[in-house]
DNA sequence: GTCTATACGATGATAGAC
DNA sequence: GTCTATCATCGTATAGAC
């Protein structure tokens, strides 16, 4: 991925463990694995992030802020045009608006959907540990969402509609996980459910889902 | 756990893994803690299982499989039921006879509530093999359940069930897996979602919610 | 400030004696 | 079946060169 030898050692690191985290795993990468191919130092990795877990830990932030700040600016936009013509918010397009930018990174390029395989990951985490850095980073993007949906759906009283949206996000993550997921699920890929040119089809069955999750009763 | 030196090496071992593993996660729980704990000799391990993965695989199904065929008996249950009735199968009844053998798990005694921590890092699997332990031990299940559910849901495309279906699954797993994580998520704590004595009421509105998605449209 | 060489303790795995 | 001894590899730490 560096170009040349000025390229810094940090980002040659950060770029070579999101490569590598999202191939294979977090614990099956090694930090030894990380600096060969990013062509450093062993301990420039201690020095540079103090630890594995740190070192994962901004791999992950450094792409994920941007991110949240893309839904968060959708969620505002959304609501400002709900207001603009008198209206509520709809569930369907505050959802949309979570989910989407996270969909377009995981279409447009193989770096993207490398990220999405980390991001999924983090979720999911075994340990606890990324899952973490997951939460930290969603929370204000989700109290955002939150009081969004509160709007969209006034008769819900705010702590369901909190229960729901977790579960909703929570249905979203883990169904992403499955679809873009080496580990096939036969069921799956026996009708070419995972094929990357059907996600925008899945993409709206998704959200047909969770929308009638959150709008029950 | 063992009683007396007779109790099988075997056992002591799944039984001290099955504990340990479920407490601090796979990765940070090593063969020597497991087997200083099962007061095994440390080479056992590999003796009986070749490999740290071949054994939380034992763990794992050695519990799965009796839980898996409680699901696919509950819902032959409801189908009979139905067909005696004369009625189609009701969606729900459908979700519950899946998904409350999990939560009794949960909820009757701290080595279910562990087993179930276990099932849930087993689905969350950042590094793919344990994941794929679930997926295959859940696919026989989820076959007559998805047979069932397009009784339940006639005018649905068989394969657009099946998509649902899958959704709602990962939508349970995920679920299970915040109520029951150490992780907080400070916007559920606060207001003490994940309180055990909640888990019932929890049930509910994820069945609720799950049962709306299937439906929709 | 950056980076390198090197070493330390712990881990999963294995070979061979009993 | 069980045990001891040993291995390569892991994350981490540090001393010292540039």
């Amino acid at each position: 991925m560096p170009e040349n030898d000025h390229y810094p050692t940090m980002q040659r690191i950060l770029d070579s463990a999101e490569r590598l985290f999202a191939e294979k795993g977090y614990s099956r990468t090694s930090l030894r694995a990380i600096t060969s191919d990013a062509g450093v130092n062993l301990a420039a990795v201690n020095y540079h992030f103090g630890s594995k877990e740190e070192l994962v830990r901004q791999v992950f932030q450094r792409k994920m802020a941007p991110l949240n700040r893309i839904r968060s600016d959708n969620i505002e936009q959304v609501l400002e045009q709900a207001r603009g013509m008198g209206r509520r918010p709809a569930v369907k397009d505050l959802l949309r608006a979570f989910i989407d930018p996270t969909f377009e990174l995981a279409l447009e390029t193989p770096e993207g959907r490398s990220f999405i395989k980390l991001i999924i990951r983090s979720i999911a985490d075994t340990d606890g540990t990324l899952s973490r850095n997951f939460i930290e980073s969603a929370i204000p993007v989700l109290t955002v969402l939150h009081e969004a949906m509160c709007r969209a759906l006034p008769t819900h009283e705010p702590r369901d509609v909190l229960f729901r949206l977790v579960t909703g996000m929570s249905t979203m993550g883990s169904m992403l996980m499955r679809l873009s997921s080496d580990t096939t699920l036969p069921l799956f890929d026996e009708q070419g459910i995972k094929d990357f040119r059907q996600w925008a089809t899945n993409k709206g069955k998704l959200i047909d889902f969770i929308a009638a999750g959150m709008e029950a009763e």
